[in-house]
RNA sequence: GCUGUUGUAGCUCAGUAGGCAGAGCACAUCCUUGGUAAGGAUGAGGUCGUGCGUUCGAAUCGCAUCAACAGCUCCA
């Protein structure tokens, strides 16, 4: 007998060799949801796996990560079979299960149409309607290379191939197909209720550029219908927040054909880009920063010292001024160590943190272009510390404090990931060894949670990522934190120590919001457009109801500007109705209903975005309310 | 940059057996002065992304090119 401790604690006995499907069926009245996998001690398996020896079991439904993944892993060998069925000559790859949904990625002769989507996703409905069992069975290295060879796909041999030796290799069988896994995966296809091929795209094998381009099939699948619609109805939803849309519905920002990647700011726009800045400079000159501004052209033989002329000159624009080589800068870091230069910094001096708003562009690939996520030209809120070695633990922290204490401000929650040497690194590697160290130490020393992001570290160091989430759930890269040995060095860049000779200075290169495009389009998005009162760019509509009362909203309005709050007035001879539908859809937070009533009392009549209608209230207590709110939002952190 | 899709008015989109370019919103003028999400009428606005070709004739077919979108790659 085997012992099986389930998650509420209680022990429950089986005869060895129970599979933990026999267990699970055995309890899925208790459960009252169907099971996807179990967790055996911690290891996700498949409910075939017998119980052999005395275990902890929590057995999973769909509505975990693990058995979403595994459910979805499910249908991407329903896709691969469905495939194999309709084009027999197609080379099977990788298919796994993602965030949401899952893929297969396939070597095809010709492209697959929409029309060829259709027909797969009949063919899978037909698999999971077959609803056949899916068996586990494991094979020598030897023999497994020989399956695949027998199955003529070449893909699967290499992919054996690089596993290591003696290990046995798992594959899974459903009716006439066969693949290479480790699993874990459903007990059949039944289960696969409610499946939707999304799309179909290319992508390359092994991710790498240089490799031959494959057909990605995209899909995603629920054990409800319901299910799947309620994600359709929010793929929609989040459509409707594309900052793209909304920058232009909202008449912030837009970017044109005359300029791909190079976006304009209308005048709402900035606003927001104005009130973010003036709210940087605030919590920048509390944290002790001091501010520059450096050219946005410079001599090219700065490049070369910078080593950016290596590494980086792909991704550069170059002029010509005078028959010399000019650059424009793609990183403010050159001109900010210029401007270190231009003194004999003593250890008293240490650590200098010096922010820069930084304008630089970047010849980015024409296809990563992305709204304002992703630009040839942007500001980077960049900022250099350089600091005696001592110091660094302590600046690390100081800047993650400030990252994390700014995007509180804006409700953001972020993923962390420690970025590694990368290929084409500068510098000795047991100096990278010490950079990756001290940054690790300092997430540990928060407590931060964090993934690490081997070989994407900038050339010149290893960095700290803060990545934030788009209406999609797409994850952008935003705040960086790159601690860097290797510029001081290639700057000959020296301060004087307590015993009077010279020492190399430690760096780091940083960023808060990343760059201002960026984040205002991640805060776009994060918001719908319904910016908070403090940034949004007309905070009060001033309607009044007809032409009568015009001359006293036109007046009210000046008052609330003169007050500092942006207001305007919707002084145009249409309908009440009308401007309040227009002021709605622009989500200005407060709009002020004039009409005789008002005039007479000296209220106003309050509409607020978030609370609806507030009724009359003395203008002197309306100004009130917004300055408490706008000062709650922001002004509190000083 | 790669694979696929798309490009018609400021915006959202109709428009093929190749035969005079359409709608709604927005805009202008006039009427309407209305109490919490669209009042009415009239009008103006496009060489159909660009170039070359096929054709008596091209928004429509072909080629090239530019841009956008999705994904890959890359990245703040």
């Amino acid at each position: 007998m085997v012992k099986v401790t389930l998650m509420d604690g209680s022990v429950r006995e089986y005869a060895a060799g129970t599979t933990l499907f026999e267990a699970a069926k055995a309890l899925s009245q208790k459960l009252g949801r169907e099971v996807c996998v179990a967790l055996v001690d911690g290891e996700i398996c498949d409910l075939r796996m017998p119980l052999e020896k005395d275990c902890a079991v929590e057995f999973v439904t769909f509505d975990q990560p693990v058995g979403k993944k595994a459910f979805w892993h499910t249908c991407s060998h329903v896709l691969a079979q469905a495939v194999k069925r309709l084009y027999p000559q197609a080379k099977l790859t990788i298919g796994p299960a993602i965030e949401s949904g899952f893929y297969y990625d396939i070597d095809v002769e010709t492209p697959f149409m929409q029309e060829d989507l259709d027909k797969i996703e009949t063919e899978m409905q037909r698999i999971v309607k077959d609803n056949e069992p899916i068996e586990r069975f494991t094979l020598p290295r030897a023999e497994a290379l020989a399956l695949a060879k027998k199955m003529e796909e070449p893909y699967k041999v290499i992919l054996i191939e690089e596993l290591p030796e003696g290990e046995e290799i798992s594959f899974y069988k459903q009716g006439e197909f066969t693949d290479l896994c480790a699993g874990p995966h459903l007990m059949s296809t039944g289960a696969l209720k409610a499946i939707k091929l999304i799309q179909i795209t290319g992508a390359y094998w092994k991710g790498d550029a240089a490799n031959k381009m494959l057909q990605r099939v995209y899909g995603i699948a629920f054990p409800k219908t319901e299910q799947l619609d309620d994600y359709i109805k929010l793929i929609e939803e989040a459509k409707r927040r594309d900052h793209r849309k909304l920058g232009r519905e909202l008449d912030l920002y837009d970017i044109y054909d005359e300029g791909p990647g190079f976006p304009f700011f209308f005048p709402k726009g900035m606003v927001l880009r104005t009130e973010l800045e003036t709210f940087w400079r605030a919590e920048h000159k509390k944290a002790g920063y001091d501010e520059i501004r450096t050219p946005l052209i410079l001599n090219e033989e700065l490049w070369h010292r910078s080593g950016h002329w290596d590494k980086y000159k792909e991704n550069m624009y170059f002029t010509k001024i005078d028959d010399e080589n000019y650059a424009l800068k793609p990183m403010n870091c050159p001109g900010g160590i210029l401007a270190y230069k231009r003194h004999i910094v003593s250890y008293r001096d240490l650590p200098q943190r010096v922010a820069e708003m930084g304008v630089v562009h970047r010849h980015e690939l024409s296809g990563a272009l992305h709204g304002l996520m992703r630009v040839r030209c942007f500001t980077q809120d960049d900022a250099h510390i350089y600091m005696v070695p001592e110091q660094i633990p302590a600046e690390i922290l100081g800047v993650i404090d400030l990252i994390d204490k700014i995007y509180q401000v804006f409700g953001f929650k972020y993923r962390v990931e420690l970025s590694t040497r990368p290929a084409n690194f500068i510098g000795e590697i047991e100096t990278w060894n010490l950079a990756e160290r001290k940054l690790e130490d300092a997430l540990i020393s928060r407590k931060i949670a964090y993934t690490i992001n081997p070989g994407d570290g900038a050339f010149y160091g290893p960095k700290i990522d803060f990545h934030l989430v788009d209406s999609i759930g797409r994850t952008w890269q935003c705040g960086t934190l790159q601690l860097d040995f290797q510029m001081p060095e290639r700057f000959d860049m020296v301060y004087i120590g307590a015993d009077g000779e010279k020492h190399r200075p430690v760096m780091i290169h940083r960023t808060v919001f990343g760059s201002m495009e960026r984040f205002i389009g991640i805060l776009t998005e994060h918001f719908a457009g319904a910016f908070p009162t403090w940034l949004s760019p007309v905070q009060v509509m001033v309607i009044p109801i007809t032409d009568k009362q015009h001359d006293y909203a036109l007046s009210l309005t000046k008052e609330l500007s003169d007050a500092g709050f942006r207001a305007e007035c919707d002084a145009r001879s249409e309908k009440m109705g009308l401007k309040i539908r227009e002021a709605q859809l622009q989500k200005i937070p407060y709009m002020l209903v004039i009409g005789d009533k008002e005039i007479e009392s000296g209220c106003v009549s309050v509409r607020s975005r978030s609370e609806g209608d507030l009724g009359a209230m003395p203008v002197a207590d309306f100004s009130a309310k917004l300055k408490k709110e706008i000062a709650s939002k922001y002004f509190e952190l000083k």
